[in-house]
RNA sequence: AGCGGGGUAGGGCAGCCAGGAGUGCCCGGUGGGCUCAUAACCCACAGGUCAGUGGUUCAAAUCCACUCCCCGCUACCA
C-alpha cells in the first residue's frame, strides 16, 4: 500500500475486455465495468436496506463527516478499499471510511480451500449439515484484529465448539435456569450480590467491552468464556442442589446471580451468536438484549429453560467434507493407440489412448519421441484434469513424464492392463477435476524407485509402481 | 523471483508493535472432587533449548542482522 503511493497513484482503468462478469459499458461492443467499481455501491443498498427497517436517518451516516464507518474486508481487496472507494466516495460527497478491519482468508487444514483435495465448503452445503451458530462461534475466536488467516481444523472446530460453546457456556446457562425452574418457579431474587465474584464479573465485562470496540473477537470471546467459567465455578463453589435442602435463601442467591451471568452472556453474545442470544432472550423472559444492562441483576420471573445448542457429533463431521481424505488424482494406465502430429503445432502429439475408455490427450512431446515409438506403449495417464484445448485440439488428461537426463521420458508400465488406477493403498479416489497448477503443486516425485506423493506410495494392482527415473525427479 | 503471513508444551493458538522471571486460552494426558446440568461442571499436577546463529541491553519469545523451514498471493488485475 505504502509502495503505490511512494511511486505515485496512476490513474484506474475501469474497464475490462470480455469475456468477463459484471456488467456491459453501454455503447461498447466487448466492454465491461471492472467490478470493483460497481460492487461497493452494494454496500450503500444493503445499508439503506437496514436503515429503513430500523427506522435510522440515512444521511447521518453516509453523509456526515462524524459517523464511524468501519469495512469488513478480506485481504485480497485492501487496495480497492483503501484507494478507490473512498475517492470515489470523496469525489460523490459521501462519508469516507474511518477504519478498514483486514481479515485474512479461510483454510482448511493449513491449506488453501480446494475441491480437488476434498476440501471445499461452501455456506450452502455447511447450513444443510449444522446451525450457523457453530461456525459463527469457531471464526469469533479465531478472528484478530489484524491480518491473518482463519484455519478450520475440522476436528478442532468440533472440539472447540463442543467444549466451549456448548459444555462452558450453554450447559452454565441450562443448568442454572433449569434448577431456577425447578426450584423457584422461575422467580429470582434481584438483590443477591457476591463481592469478589462480583468485581471478577465487572473486570470481565469491561474487557469484552474493550475488546469488541477494539474489533477483537478472539478476546472478546476469551473474555466472554472467562465470564461463563466464573459462573460454573461460583455455582460450583456454593453447590445450591445442596443447599436448596438446608439453606433455602443462599440457594436462591447462587441461582439468581448465575441468572444474571447467564443474561450478561446472552448481550455479551449477540453480534456473534445472533439466533442463541435470542433463545436466551426469550428463556430469561427479557423484552430485549440491551448493553446498558451488563453487570445488573436479572429482574422478573423467567421462562422455561430449554437446551438450544448440542455437541457435533462426529458423524455429521465426517459429512461436512466428504472428499477430504480422498486421494484426489486418477492416475490411470493407458494404451497409445494412435499418435499423430498436430496439423497446427511442432511441439504437439494428439494421442489417442485407451484408458478403459478412449480419450484424446494432446502432449509436448516432439522433441523427445517419434510417433511410431509412442504407438503401442503402455504408460501412466492423469484422468482427472480439467480438459483443455491445445492450438485447437481438446485434451482430456494428461501423459506422465519424469525428467531423465535432461530428457522427458514417459512412464512406461508395460504389462499393466488399460484402464487400472495407481494410487496408495486402501484409499479412495476423489473423481474432482484437478487444473495443472494444483496437480503441480500437490508434487508427485520419484524415491527409490518408486512413485510417491507426499508419504504414500503409489500403487498398481497392489504393488508399488517401479520407475525409470532418477531420484527425486519430479512427475509432471 | 517479488511481496505478504507464519515457526511458542503432544496438537491448535495468543503473547512480540510499546523488552522486565515462559505469562495465558482451547484440546489432549494423569490424579482427585461433585452429581444441579447437554458423559457436563470444579480442583490439582505433568509437559517448553519461545526454529537456528550472531548482535544490542543490567535484562530478549519480544529489538537488530543473517540462515533454515512451512503457507499464501502475484501479471491485459497498482
Amino acid at each position: 500500500m505504502k509502495e503505490w503511493i511512494a511511486n505515485g497513484l496512476q490513474d484506474w482503468d475501469i474497464s475490462r475486455d470480455g469475456p468477463y462478469f459484471g456488467f456491459k459499458i453501454p455503447g461498447e461492443d466487448d466492454k465491461y465495468y471492472y467490478v470493483w467499481l460497481d460492487a461497493p455501491i452494494g454496500y450503500f443498498a444493503s445499508f439503506v436496506n437496514y436503515a429503513r427497517k430500523h427506522d435510522l436517518d440515512i444521511d447521518s451516516f453516509l453523509r456526515s463527516r462524524d459517523a464511524n464507518l468501519i469495512h469488513f474486508i478480506g485481504k485480497d481487496i485492501t487496495y480497492f478499499h483503501f484507494l478507490f472507494w473512498p475517492a470515489m466516495l470523496m469525489a460523490a460527497g459521501f462519508t469516507q471510511p474511518t477504519k478498514l478491519a483486514v481479515h485474512g482468508f479461510l483454510t482448511i487444514n493449513g491449506q488453501k480451500m480446494s475441491k480437488s483435495r476434498g476440501t471445499f465448503l461452501n455456506a450452502g452445503d455447511y447450513i444443510k449439515h449444522l446451525p450457523p451458530e457453530c461456525l459463527r462461534y469457531y471464526y469469533a475466536a479465531n478472528l484478530a484484529n489484524r491480518i491473518g488467516d482463519i484455519d478450520l481444523n475440522p476436528q478442532d472446530f468440533m472440539e472447540r465448539v463442543n467444549n466451549e460453546l456448548v459444555s462452558n457456556i450453554a450447559n452454565f446457562a441450562y443448568r442454572t435456569l433449569k434448577f431456577a425452574n425447578q426450584h423457584f418457579d422461575g422467580q429470582l431474587d434481584k438483590s443477591s450480590k457476591f463481592g469478589s465474584e462480583d468485581a471478577s464479573r465487572a473486570g470481565i465485562i469491561k474487557e469484552a467491552k474493550e475488546k469488541f470496540s477494539e474489533l477483537n473477537l478472539r478476546e472478546a470471546v476469551q473474555a466472554i468464556l472467562a465470564l461463563s467459567d466464573l459462573g460454573n465455578r461460583t455455582f460450583q463453589k456454593h453447590e445450591p442442589w445442596k443447599l436448596v435442602r438446608t439453606d433455602r435463601q443462599k440457594a436462591l442467591d447462587v441461582v439468581s446471580w448465575s441468572a444474571g451471568i447467564v443474561k450478561d452472556l446472552a448481550i455479551l453474545l449477540s453480534p456473534i451468536l445472533p439466533d442463541y442470544s435470542e433463545q436466551l432472550r426469550q428463556q430469561l423472559n427479557l423484552k430485549k438484549l440491551d448493553i446498558s444492562e451488563l453487570g445488573k441483576p436479572l429482574t422478573g420471573p423467567i421462562s422455561k429453560a430449554r437446551i438450544v445448542l448440542t455437541p457435533i457429533e462426529q458423524q455429521v463431521l465426517d459429512r461436512l467434507l466428504p472428499c477430504a481424505g480422498k486421494f484426489p488424482l486418477d492416475i490411470r494406465v493407458g494404451r497409445i493407440i494412435k499418435a499423430v502430429h498436430h496439423p497446427a503445432a511442432d511441439k504437439l502429439f494428439v494421442l489417442q489412448v485407451d484408458m478403459g475408455e478412449p480419450r484424446q490427450i494432446v502432449t509436448g512431446l516432439r522433441d523427445f519421441y517419434k510417433a511410431e515409438e509412442l504407438e503401442g506403449k503402455h504408460a501412466l495417464f492423469l484422468a482427472n484434469l480439467k480438459p483443455v484445448k491445445l492450438r485447437g485440439r481438446e485434451s482430456n488428461g494428461m501423459i506422465l513424464t519424469a525428467e531423465v537426463n535432461r530428457k522427458f521420458r514417459v512412464l512406461e508400465v508395460p504389462a499393466a492392463k488399460p484402464g487400472t488406477n495407481v494410487m496408495p493403498k486402501d484409499v479412495e479416489i476423489g473423481r474432482e477435476q484437478i487444473d495443472i497448477k494444483e496437480f503441480s503443486r500437490l508434487g508427485v516425485t520419484v524415491k527409490g524407485g518408486k512413485l510417491v506423493l507426499g508419504d504414500a506410495i503409489l500403487t498398481l494392482g497392489g504393488a508399488p509402481v517401479a520407475v525409470d527415473a532418477p531420484e527425486g525427479s519430479k512427475v509432471s
